[in-house]
DNA sequence: TCAAAAGTGTTCGATATACACCCATGC
DNA sequence: GCATGGGTGTATATCGAACACTTTTGA
């Protein structure tokens, strides 16, 4: 009984209305089961788990520093129940696998960073969370939970957003970022009140541009003076 | 490289004032590192690692429903640094292992239930969280890491206290409890009254009884009430 | 001139905090 | 009668929720 230990990473991406996940395409069609699925690989010997994670992200997108998070162990041992599945592993590693268990991961990517992708992926694309393929292994309960694990995220530190968040941004699109993560609509004059109220959210001088509408003001958040007046 | 994956339990227990863990002895005084350590199992072929957990606690306490949660995986590759802790594995499991990756719970007992033993412990203690002794592996560690998760457990949800009170408790039980948890002290009028104002925490026409002052009224929880009020 | 979104203030109720006194009991 | 903890009430501050109208801009 060989039993195998992966990190698979949901990667989120915020598109100004919708999250989106990274999902990458397996190396070769004449292998089964070739479709979308969660960005992962076997932990190597010397690693720990979040070292593994790290080296998934880099290998995928060139960025060694993304927020991430361990959120979950799924461990079924029907989660390589597909036989298709199975061979896929087989053929990736090399090695017959009769088990493997997976580390999930959360992590966090402005969508509009160029990738650079550096490993062996035929595609990876941006896939919009309520939009998801059929995943191999249980990669689409993965996401399903993660969903869970993001808005609780949220709530222990409220500044996770802005990592997913372009430099700039309008008051609309971080509303909409709450509203996604939290999956409900909140009170838009409200918001922008406690927008106004974080101290670390710059009005800027510079307004959006080619909208259909009136331009709404850009903002940025300050990193620096958010740790600087958070530490005692 | 053989890779093994286990589980370990951290029970928590309250003894009306303190935080307890249970912990185990192993079996063999003549093996090394036979001192106190965190319950646990490998995790069978054909269990995922919930139900291994579940196994855990079964054969430790002989009780079959107990709050349960997974909430972290540790995987270090130098976990299993300490060449003491590698023969134990050895000896109690009789395979040759060069990497254990542990899944660890957080679980909660009334810590004046009746244990029945049913596995191979030599001896099973309660031990208050902060007069922890060394204990193998990374288990300071993760006793460690759970006390962030318990708090943040109470935070989703405040009913998990009552897992740790006996059926009957006073306002001051309940207090020194969040008190335990959150770590910090709070004020015990604006606590009553908040207690008060949980529909689903009954007074009692009890009373404590053998202490040196004036005795406290007893409550209990009512969980059917919670669950009934609790649902859409 | 119309459509679409930006931006702005006030009121109200709920909740959290701070704080001081009397009560019951055992010793 | 005194020490110890039990039990209650009031005032204040803070926060979030609800809510409507005017402004800007591109089409």
């Amino acid at each position: 009984m060989r039993t195998f230990v992966s990190v698979d990473c949901v990667i989120f991406g915020f598109d100004g209305s919708r999250l989106n996940v990274l999902l990458v395409q397996r190396q070769s069609e004449q292998y089964p089961n070739s479709g979308l699925k969660l960005p992962g690989s076997l932990i190597y010997q010397e690693e720990d788990a979040d070292i593994a994670a790290h080296r998934v992200l880099y290998e995928l997108t060139g960025i060694r520093k993304m927020a991430l998070k361990q959120f979950k162990s799924f461990t079924s041992p029907r989660r390589t129940a597909n036989p298709d599945d199975l061979k896929w592993l087989e053929y990736a590693y090399g090695n017959k696998i009769d088990r493997l268990i997976t580390i999930s991961y959360l992590s966090l990517c402005k969508i509009n960073r160029r990738l650079n992708v550096i490993s062996k992926y035929k595609t990876v694309e941006w896939c919009p969370v309520n939009r998801l393929p059929d995943m191999p292994f249980d990669h689409n309960q993965i996401v399903a939970e993660s969903m869970e694990e993001i808005k609780q995220w949220l709530n222990d530190d409220q500044m996770v957003v802005f990592e997913l968040l372009p430099s700039k941004f309008t008051a609309t699109a971080l509303r909409n970022l709450y509203e996604a993560i939290r999956q409900k609509q909140c009170d838009a004059r409200n918001f922008h009140k406690k927008m106004i109220n974080m101290f670390c959210v710059i009005p800027l001088d510079e307004k959006q541009a080619n909208v259909p509408h009136r331009a709404g003001r850009l903002y940025k958040f300050d990193k620096n003076l958010y740790k600087k007046r958070m530490s005692i």
